[in-house]
DNA sequence: GAGTATTTACGACAATTGTCGTAATTTTCA
DNA sequence: TGAAAATTACGACAATTGTCGTAAATACTC
């Protein structure tokens, strides 16, 4: 039944990132690890942590003293799936397997990745009845 | 250089989705096939093509006479990449390959399609120098 | 226990997005 | 050629997003 995923923001994915890596951790930390990539403001990232608790994507996992520490309730594989979803809906006819091939096309796929790919495919197959 | 391609939102791929497929395509038309999808008003679909024409991701492919007809200025490939390498990025470590794997594991990938994947590849392996 | 440093809570803003309504223009055709 | 039908142009709105500043609350340190 599917409760309704709420569709996170690009910056909020990369914040659930973080989380998802370093499960309980506080606002500072998730800050710090953010401005690796981007710089912001520590108050706009922890304005975006009290959205995404709101928004019920995150929960405190407080000990209720000392600094607060967050963690995830939207699970990585959950949004992974419903991004890329959305992403094979809109832009890729609702076919998965259209961008799958897009990927392997690209650039940035290596030889090596590809035999990887291949041998994940025979066991893969085994595995369908 | 890649002129800074300007990241169309989740409408804004539906509907240039469509002009992919029919080139230059009337706002009549792109909204009746919009409909099939999603009940919109006429005028929504229209505004959100004025907008698009602003921010030059479609342009009047004009005989000046007539209905204005519309194509694309974004081209498929493109921003396919763009969206596809943005998603690879913020939910999937930056590894295309992560994603693939993400994809093939789905429920929604057939038997045949997986091996015609396994085909694809091994022509693909072929032509890698 | 007072003062400084951190962390939180709030509220504000501009830009973007998705949606329409209404008015102005243009076509069409009886 | 005039009225009805279709198409465009505008402008408006609420919700969301990304960003901060400032003030209030806590924690830490001498």
């Amino acid at each position: 039944m599917e409760a309704a995923i709420p569709k996170p923001s690009d910056a909020e994915v990369e914040i659930l990132c973080i989380l998802w890596d370093h499960q309980p951790a506080s606002v500072r930390f998730v800050h710090e690890e953010l401005c690796k990539k981007k710089q912001v403001g520590y108050t706009t990232t922890l304005k975006q942590m009290q959205r995404m608790q709101e928004k019920k994507m995150i929960r405190r996992a407080d000990n209720d003293d000392k600094t607060h520490e967050y963690e995830a309730i939207l699970q990585r594989d959950a949004t992974r799936n419903s991004l890329f979803d959305r992403l094979v809906e809109t832009a890729f006819q609702g076919s998965g397997m259209n961008m799958v091939l897009h990927a392997i096309g690209r650039s940035t796929t290596s030889p090596e990745e590809i035999r990887a790919l291949k041998e994940w495919l025979d066991k893969m197959e085994g595995k369908k009845s």
